[in-house]
DNA sequence: TATGAATGAGAATTCATTCAT
DNA sequence: TATGAATGAATTCTCATTCAT
């Protein structure tokens, strides 16, 4: 029992670490993008050596993925928390938005998609093509809810609606707005879902 | 005068084969993202050697900033074409949505920005920023006219607006819908407009 | 202090490697000149990657810089130690010549100056234009002091003494009498010191 | 007979535009070092296409040869007039110093040895050993003839003085001095004959 | 013959990954 | 397990040489 305690221990301690790394991975990333990024900073900014980066993780596309994967089955998530949401099809699509604005992280990888392709190459592109179906057909079945419903327009596709949907969370977007101080976060949030559902006509 | 004509030509040739190279790096760019496009691969793809491409450009950033520099000229180009429209804040919106719909390229390096930092040092930058701000400044005078003639929503502040319109050029969107065949060039411009001014809602 | 010890040693052993890579790039810049080392060749005459050059020394220039500094800091040294010499200018001189013969590298430089002219640009030219400034005006100085003391002949401008004598130490005459065995070092010294005191006439 | 004056004409003409070219790189090369001069510098500086260069030199290593070989012939020419040149065995030397002491290009080609290094080898490299070893050879002889007369000091072995001899060749030292405008070219013969003959002691 | 555009081998440098300690 | 030195494949860029016009 002493034994399995210390394993346990140590476990728990391996996951905190390798929720540290990740952690300044991201913010590594998001600042400098995924080539400027080199594992001899990722590992300078976590306070560990280099090689222990490859005992966490077989390589840096790996890690990145490991970045990335939650986020996106959060995001997921999120979607089919928003179906089920008790409410119109307008209040689930504004619980998501809500929800995951401030996720910049997920926007910022579809953003840097061509620069990460490698990442997403193989088993770990099916996997993430399949999340990401799931994303967008989720998004898809609200907005068609809402269009039988009445409520959302039915002569616009809705694929284009769910992509356009989708772009609401572009990260320059909210940075421009959130980051320089020129609205609140709930401000932008506010306007984003009045231009989104009515547009900027009077 | 035949020697004048036979320089003409070779200069014509050259310029031919400089726009096809860029077109080709266009593609490969567009498709493998700035740092998994070797310039052997550009050549390969081209058809022509690695040293030929260097008799083109200084660089790798020399070539992919021959590629940026016009479009980006070309967009702020329209944005003033757009201040000029005859016709309401709106229909000058509507022509430059028209005109530069399909200008993925633009919206691609504005994604790829991280990616392609060393492109925009420098020099090269100083440019790059004077005219992403007369674009960015241009779109804000078109919707703040817009609100003085009462004709878009002033509670929306005029650099959101103009974010999250710059935001409807966005290439994956663009692509998702009209270049895997889901609606024509026209409509997706039709329904693009419509949401933008009317949202959608019903 | 064992981990102290650890450190001690490992610092000395890649002083030692340095020392080591140094020493195999003199032997390989010396046979082979300045463009035509490699550093693919200085790593394979050096049992290691190329890579590993790297992490010693940021670039061919300083590797080569690290290389010529210490031997120019070095013959300078000589130079002040020849000036606070006790004896006349003609001992200080012979001093200096004892002393530094066989420092064939600092010569084989002087001759490979516009090979290696990128090796002295910037911050590193100043450096070693000083130290050469220095040592020139040392042994001006020194034959000055000749003339005044009347051991010199003060027909011939000092200038072209300094010049002549530093001369000396060219590595080819060197190698070819003392490396091909036709005097011994000891011999080659005195004949030098005759030769450039005296002359060669009878 | 027209056409045999023809060909003789065009024949001299490129001649004539072959010695253009050397001259032309002899400059470049002088002043840039063997490295840092290109193909396409020489051309441009001669005012001729690079293509044309191959047709009168097989390679870049073949006309630094072609530049490189008729001096040292001249040089040896020299040797063998002054072995020839009615007077004592310095008056030999003094007149080989006064007629080659300006020929910089020869001992240019001595102190780049190893940047050129590419350029005398293999057969090339024969021929040079050949001439270099008969100049040499020449020399020692002048020497030897010197001692034997008794007017040289015939404790110092004569590949020493000869070595040392051809040193008083260094075109750094004649150009620091009469270049610089410190000593005119006729006094700096004078000098350098003096420190040669009598050393520097009064 | 003269041209200069095209070629591609070769060199410096970077950085993800491995491995001895 | 943790380290960080060592590795070498991959990439950018240069320039002597070739070749179509």
């Amino acid at each position: 029992m002493e034994k399995r305690a210390k394993l346990t221990l140590k476990e728990r301690q391996r996951q905190e670490r390798e929720q540290f790394i990740l952690q300044t991975a991201e913010n590594v990333l998001m600042k400098k993008g995924y080539h400027h990024t080199s594992m001899d900073e990722i590992a300078a900014n976590a306070g560990i050596a280099k090689g222990t980066l490859y005992l966490h993780f077989k390589s840096k596309d790996e890690l990145v993925f490991a970045l990335v994967e939650p986020k996106l089955y959060s995001f997921l998530n999120t979607v089919e928390e928003a179906k089920a949401y008790h409410g119109s099809s307008k209040e689930k699509l504004v619980f998501l938005i809500k929800k995951e604005m401030s996720g910049a992280f997920f926007q910022f990888v579809m953003k840097s998609y061509p620069d990460m392709a490698s990442v997403f190459q193989g088993e770990r592109g099916v996997q993430i093509q399949k999340v990401l179906s799931n994303i967008i057909s989720g998004i898809i079945e609200i907005h068609e809810e809402g269009k039988a419903a009445k409520i959302f327009d039915s002569a616009i596709p809705t694929e284009m609606m769910a992509n356009l949907f989708m772009n609401i969370f572009d990260p320059h977007v909210y940075s421009e707005s959130v980051k320089n101080g020129k609205v609140s976060k709930d401000d932008f949030i506010r306007y984003v879902i009045k231009m989104y559902f009515q547009g900027i006509e009077k």
